[in-house]
DNA sequence: GGGATCAAAAAATCAGACTTATACATCACA
DNA sequence: TGTGATGTATAAGTCTGATTTTTTGATCCC
């Protein structure tokens, strides 16, 4: 997305950098880059700072700019997910966040469950319904869809910013579940029952069910990638 | 933190945003700004472009530097998350993160059960027995210490990098509620000791134990915030 | 060898000119 | 009167070159 020359260059240097193709500690030096990359040492110094923002590098008078080690990164920021997602350690990026939605939406669905208004539910129900409709016969986008839909209904309806904004996350992983490895055939259809059911105890209010038939689900996914169920 | 002076223009303006002074769609010009903080205009694009990575605004052509509003914001940047603790709705933010805290750290207990080191077995304990030791006699900042170095060796044992990603965010929490509100007095005995006994699951690699009884301390979390156990 | 001094390097800052996209108003035409 | 093309002012975007500041590493002196 070039929001400006600036943005261009970040979308080649981010996947760079969290690729790891230049490992912790090398040094860039702003003037290089800007040459390297065809712009002016204004534009260089914003995407620059982006990613100092990203602490994905640090940015030191007379050493240049270093590459930070991955332990330091600001692993929840959406751009660096999807950096990390579209590059070489997909597979393990994707385990990372699959385990974290096993800790968040059982809790976001019981939550939910206290919370989720009246339309709310409603569209919980019609994806779930959407969900079955398309769970046999290779329709695997127009699952995908209403699979995103409902999972992203449910963090949103939890009243949780935090949850709320994971809401991206788990698209990514989902559309990248689908879209890679996994499901090369039609979903389980206990899985899918699953989200029926979830949506059923959201619209009761019983936080308890919601929760643990949440658990199921993800514990599925966890399966799905090896995963051991904790 | 001023590194740099557009590190110093963003102590100002980065809290002033996220405490709502702007409110969504308000808009910013770069050169007013620039006046303003008395700074060059490439300085102050410069952090135009941090706040800009982070969702807080959006800069146009023709328009200026607009507010987005608190849903867009990456509310997982742990700049934005100290820059909320530090204003007005500290409160809000505390019991945000805290619900987090509660779906997150019983799940990287119980994957620390099955991945922790015997060095970090062994920091663990040490860590209880701190907690255990300044229990007593009003001894909060050693306390304190002891606390956030438990949790953040429990979210770095569980071996996933987006757990461990959150120990400054457990920690800034810890600190905020001792330093605030709650937590006049010294810390219940049962909590305590509640952390004595996840070290010793961990310690015996009994995941599900240790899950149950992080669960038990966050749930005391997030009843001392008046918050509904889900 | 250890501390003070100095010089080079790279980022940091500033100033000013120029470019570009675009929101908004204006106008012509149906 | 409504609709679409045209024009224009505006604020961000970009580039360039000069200048400042900080810091590293070397050099020198004791």
């Amino acid at each position: 997305m070039g929001r400006g020359l600036h943005g261009r260059v970040l979308d080649t240097l981010g996947p760079e950098i969290t690729a790891g193709e230049y490992p912790p500690g090398s040094v860039l030096r702003t003037d290089e880059l800007a040459q390297r990359f065809d712009v002016s040492r204004s534009v260089m110094r914003e995407a620059v700072r982006v990613l100092e923002s990203m602490h994905l590098v640090e940015s030191r008078r007379r050493v240049g700019v270093t590459v930070r080690p991955r332990a330091e990164w600001n692993v929840y920021d959406p751009q660096v997910i999807r950096w990390r997602l579209a590059g070489a350690d997909r597979a393990h990026q994707l385990r990372s966040l699959t385990v974290l939605r096993s800790a968040v939406e059982p809790v976001a669905a019981g939550l939910a469950a206290r919370n989720a208004t009246a339309e709310q539910c409603a569209e919980l129900t019609e994806c779930a319904l959407g969900m079955v409709a398309n769970s046999r016969g290779h329709r695997l986008e127009q699952y995908l869809r209403h699979d995103i839909a409902f999972h992203r209904v449910i963090l949103n309806a939890s009243g949780n910013e935090m949850f709320a904004r994971l809401g991206d996350v788990v698209a990514e992983v989902l559309a990248g579940r689908t879209h890679h490895d996994v499901m090369f055939h039609d979903p389980d259809p206990p899985a899918v029952s699953l989200h029926v059911k979830v949506a059923e105890a959201v619209r009761e209010g019983d936080a308890g069910l919601a929760e643990r038939l949440t658990r199921e689900i993800t514990v599925g996914a966890l399966q799905e990638l090896d995963i051991l169920a904790p």
